[in-house]
Parts: structure tokens; sequence; C-alpha cells
DNA sequence: GATGATGCCCTTTTT
DNA sequence: GGGCATCATC
């Protein structure tokens, strides 16, 4: 176990020993990493290759959920516990979250009357149930296993609230069934059962990846230590590395206790501290330190202190309290402005804040001053709706069974049929394409040409669902990607973009063109990726599984982004630096636990400070301020307590602005 | 099916 | 306060 505090070299170690590894002579294809996004699998992958050139492509490097799904399940679809509970790798697609969420508030729906009549009572809304069954899959329980825990009395399980939390997912699970889905939390969950079922699958995973290498080990929740446990069952060759003290993910499931219990499951584990941060000037390390200090969950053997190594010159830490939140925000854009004059470029400078409402003001000031800024990790590109309706137009393009993706399509175009008509009109076992096909075919009249249309309706659904199979069977005959790739982009002109170029109208004249034209280069993007898959030699079903797995947030399309100021929370700055950084809304509101009595979460918020302000390299500026407008009322506030922690611990002073 | 009115929610977020 | 999703209406 390394244990890597902030800006000590962690990416750096781990693709040296990788590297080292495939030079000493071990096989590529034998070595698994696992890391916690998308992009940080390609940039390891990308920085191995320039070390060891093309055998870098052979490792196995990727998020827990693109291995658990192509290397894991994919890859035993004759496994005994899959076909027991009913999963069919060949027929089983992950579901995109948009999806999965669409399934659960029907679900939610559904539920019969005495589980509504509790919610009521206790003012229970969807999201609450969705995350309890969030917090049982991410301890890997099955829906049988959390049913248990209430049965057998588990305090972290009220009772009456679990059998509302129970119907409400076996609804939903007979729903991901129905639509052929399996969602991102169930992957793992699965994985994990069938890996702890059938133990010779977990042992021939594990002659096949023989080293196994785990990034950002603190945010790993209790299935993704299960599954990689019983992969390491037989050779126990783990290499983990994290750093206790920037866990921040509990609140979606990730446990602290795995990073910190790593000693007690592999009692011959050898820990390796790395201490020396050469990121930030010493005064920031200085304060970095003094809230490691306050902390009280810690991996053994560590005080958590860093070493500032960094040849910087020392500028002291600020700390501006502010009268409120307007005041604060155009001081930190009259700092910003001052930077820049100074020759700094807008890409070294970042402002974090807890939540997003916290930058508005900010917002505000900066366009007001005509600085350039960038929100970082902000809409995630897959979301974005252009996007999601471009991939449901591929699935519906090859996988015309799919109901969902074919009504998300059918919401989306203009066909002369309502969603709401066909769920009113489907019948059981049929599907959103035969209905269709119905429709047009019910309105075709005889004439002496021969057979036409009846309806202009009937013209459009016929003319849209010929241009989509045609596109698939032409796929089919010349296996040619970029003519594919041509004929989908030309669906979309022709039935998506009316309905864009017309909703963009509504909003101002100027705005409105380039939003359609960020649109068409966001449609553009995804049919290079899926053209790029296919290029792998992926299927297109495959293809089409990769564009919902990569999930990661807008790409760089324009290069002129350089000079523009990063805008984040503090969640989205992970790994990241800075030259200047500001950290606002350090307020008691916003960084310290609402409920006092929940000692995670005081504890979780303190590493979230703690990984903020390791972000700065030379210079950091921490401010609040006493009122802020919040949900259109003005609050009252104060320092953050983590704030008088320093304070209290390095003897610094707070201005008043 | 487009459009305006109304109601609801309000940490953090990746896959 | 404001963004959004859904609903009623034309």
């Amino acid at each position: 176990m390394l244990v890597a505090g902030a800006g000590t070299g962690k990416t750096k170690t781990l693709i040296h020993r990788c590297a080292t590894m495939i030079k000493s002579g071990i096989s590529p294809i034998n070595i698994l990493m696992v890391t916690f996004t998308n992009k940080a699998a390609t940039e390891m992958r990308e920085r191995l290759r320039e070390m060891v050139g093309d055998s870098a492509s052979h490792i196995t490097a990727g998020t827990f959920h693109s291995v658990v799904y192509r290397e894991m399940l994919s890859r035993y679809p004759d496994s005994s516990y899959l076909a027991e509970q009913g999963i069919d790798m060949a027929n089983v697609g992950i579901m995109s979250d948009a999806d999965s969420r669409k399934l659960l508030k029907e679900s939610f729906e559904e539920l019969g009357l005495p589980a509504k009549a509790y919610c009521d009572e206790h003012s229970i809304g969807l999201s609450d149930l969705d995350s309890q069954m969030g917090w049982a899959r991410s301890r890997g329980y099955s829906l049988a296993e959390y049913r248990y825990q209430r049965v057998s009395g588990n305090e972290e399980v009220n009772p009456d609230f679990a059998l509302v939390v129970e119907e409400l997912w076996e609804l939903y699970s007979q729903k991901c069934r129905a639509a052929g889905g399996i969602d991102f939390d169930d992957v793992l969950v699965v994985c994990a059962h069938m890996l702890e079922r059938e133990p010779t699958i977990a042992d021939s995973l594990g002659q096949r990846f023989r080293y196994l290498m785990l990034d950002e080990y603190q945010d790993t929740n209790p299935v993704q230590m299960r599954i990689m446990d019983a992969i390491a069952r037989q050779h126990r060759n783990l290499f983990v590395v994290g750093d206790e003290k920037q866990s921040i993910y509990a609140f979606r499931g990730s446990d602290i206790q795995v990073i910190i219990g790593f000693l007690g499951r592999y009692q011959d584990a050898q820990i390796i501290n790395m201490i020396r941060n050469y990121r930030s000037a010493p005064p920031v390390i200085e304060c970095a330190n003094a809230i490691a200090a306050a902390m009280n969950q810690r991996v053994p053997n560590s005080d958590g202190q860093l070493l500032a190594e960094a040849k910087i010159e020392p500028t002291p830490v600020s700390y501006y309290e502010f009268g409120n939140d307007l005041r604060e925000a155009s001081f930190i854009a009259g700092g910003i402005a001052k930077r820049l004059k100074a020759g700094v470029t807008g890409k070294n400078i970042a402002v974090l804040y807890r939540s997003r409402p916290i930058k508005q003001e900010l917002e505000r000031q900066l366009i007001a001053q005509g600085i350039p800024y960038l929100l970082e990790g902000d809409t995630a590109f897959f979301q974005r709706a252009e996007v999601r309706d471009t991939v449901a137009l591929l699935r519906f393009v090859f996988q015309p069974w799919d109901n969902m993706a074919a009504l998300r399509v059918l919401g989306s175009v203009s066909l002369g049929v309502s969603v709401n008509k066909v769920n009113a009109g489907l019948g059981q076992d049929s599907t959103v394409y035969e209905f269709l096909q119905a429709e047009s075919d019910k309105r075709l009249k005889t004439t002496k040409a021969g057979i036409a249309p009846r309806t202009a309706a009937a013209k459009k659904v016929r003319a849209f669902l010929d241009v989509v199979d045609r596109t698939r069977e032409c796929y089919e005959h010349f296996d040619d990607a970029e003519v594919l790739v041509k004929f989908v982009a030309e669906i979309w002109r022709i039935f998506f973009l009316p309905r864009v170029e017309s909703a963009a109208k509504r909003a101002t004249a100027s705005q409105a063109q380039e939003s359609v034209d960020l649109r068409k280069q966001n449609v553009g993007f995804v049919l290079e990726q899926f053209q790029e898959a296919l290029g792998r030699g992926l299927t297109a079903e495959q293809a089409i599984e990769d564009l919902v797995l990569m999930a990661q947030a807008s790409p760089d399309m324009d290069e002129e982004q350089d000079g523009k100021v990063r805008l984040m929370t503090m969640h989205a700055s992970k790994g990241l630096e800075y030259d200047y950084l500001y950290v606002m809304g350090a307020d008691s509101e916003s960084l310290s636990a609402k409920e006092a009595e929940h000692f995670n979460d005081i504890e979780e918020n303190r590493r979230l400070f703690y990984v903020a302000v390791t972000r700065a390299k030379r210079e950091l500026c921490v401010t609040w301020s006493c009122q802020r407008l919040q949900h259109g009322q003005t609050l009252s506030t104060e320092q953050s307590p983590f704030v008088a922690e320093v304070l209290q611990h390095t003897g610094a002073g707070v201005v008043r602005g």
C-alpha cells in the first residue's frame, strides 16, 4: 500500500512502477490498473506508452465499471450465477444513468398504498429511497441480502423504511430486467456475487491479472473491495495507492474504512509513506498540515504531515472575511483581474467552492469585469439533451427493440406520433418499433400508382423507419463505419435539428446560433467517438456501450481555453493544481457538518477542505462572508470551524474586507 | 405539438 | 431566486 499525500507524485510513481514491471519482462496482459475516471485511465495509458512504447496498449486499464463489465461479466457469460439471476450477457446492455432514473421514477409512482402513506407521513422522497438503495448496493448487498439486514436487525437499517426500500427495489429490478438493462450499481454488485459464488472464475481472473493496481484507494467502496479481494484471493498481489486524508466520496458509497482496514485484510502488506510534497509553497503546506492534524480517521502509523520540498517563493496564506457574498465576489474578481494584468495566464488561477450556488455572485462579477472563465466539470457532456438523443438514435438504429431508446427518439423528433399515444397503444410484448410500423401501415391506402401513405404523419413515420432500417442494413452489408456515421448524422440533421433550431429561436438571437452550433458540434463528437470505437474492431452494440461507459466531461473542443480562469466545486478539483487559488465560501453553513451528531460528515467535510487547499501551488486565499443569499433568502453565517482550527494552529490572522 | 402557467426542489458526482 | 419538469390549453 502506497500512502501518497497530496502533491507527492502519486501518479508518476504508479506509472513508473508499471513501466519498470514491463521493462523487467512482466507481460502487460497480466497487469490490471483501475482508475477513478476514464480520463485518468487514458492519461495513464498515454504516459505509459511514452515510456515503454506500444506494449503499453496491452495492459488493462480503466474504471471499475468498464473493467468489470468488459473483462469480467462479459467474459463469463456461462456463469451459473448469472444464469440463476436471469442475466444473459448476450442480450443485456448497460443502462445510462438517465434511463435507470426514469425506471426508478416509474417504480416510485407504482408503490403500493401503505408504502406511499409511509413516505408522505415521514416526508420521504424518491431521493431518500434511492440513496438508501445506493448505500446498500455500494456495500454489495443484493435485494435478498438487504432484506436479511433488516430482518436480522442491522442497526444501520431502519426496518419500516427498509420495507419501502425493498418494495421499490423489487419493482425497479423487474423493470430493469424487462428493459434488458443492467444499471451501473448492479454491474459491480452482480460481479462481486459471481466471483464469491464461483471461485473458479475469480481464480481464472487471478491467473490473468497477476498484478493488480488500484488508484484512489481512499475512495473505493466495499463492493469494489470485494471484487478485488476475490481476484487477489490466491496470489494476494495487490498494489493500492491512496491518501485517506483525501477521501471525499462517502456520500456515494465510498468507505474510508476500506483503506484504513487494508492492513487488517493483508497483514503481510508493506506500507510505503510518501510525504514529500513537490507541489506547494511552504505556507500552503503549513495550512494543509494544520487541517490534517485535526483529522480523526487515519491510516495506522502515520501522522499525516507533509514536508514542503517545492522551491517556491513563500507568500503567506491569506484569510478574508466579508460582510456579504457580493463583497466577497468582487474582492475575488478584483484579485483575479490584478493577476491577469500582471501577466498570469487564466488557466493558472482557480476558484473553488463547496456547492455550485455559491459561485453565483462571482459569475456576475466576472462577466461584469470581462474576465473569461471556464466552469470545470459542470453539465456532464453525456447528460446533454442532444448527446443523449444521439446515443438513443444509435441504439434505435442497431437495437430497434430497445423501447427506452425508441421513446427518447420519438420524444425528440416530430413524426406526428406522440410518446403518450405510443404508451397508450403499446401492447405487453410489442416494441415501439413494431408499433410505429403498424401505425404507418394502418394509414396506408391503395392508389393507382401503388400503396401510399394516407396521412402526413404516416408518411413521416414511414420515411423515418425506412432511413433507419436502410442505415442498419447498409452497415451490415458494407461494414463501413465512415458511411454509417454520415448516415446517422444525416438522420439527425433531418429529423432532430429542426426542433433544436425552433427551440433556439425562443432564446436571445445572438445566443441562439451559438447554441445550435454547439449542439451540432456535440453530436459530431459523439459520432466521432462511435466511429473511432468501431475502428477499434468493436461491434456496433459494443461501441454504443463504450459511449455509455464513457461519461467523461465535455472534451476540449476549442483550444482557446488557456486564458480562462477555472471555477469548480471542491470535489471537481481532486487531482488538479493551480498557481493561484481561491477557496471561497468557507463558512459554517457550507463547510461543516449540518448535524453535529454525524461524526463521519464532519470528518469528510474537513477532508474536503484539505483537498481544496492542497490544490494551491504559489498562493492560497481562503474567503467567506457573514451573509449569503440562499434559496432567495438571506442566510447568516460565520467562518467554518475548519478555518478556525487552522487559524488556531498556525496563528494566522483574518483580514476583514 | 407548441406555448405559457404552475409547482417543485435546492450538497458534493462518476460510471 | 431560479432552473426544471410537468401540466393545461389553444
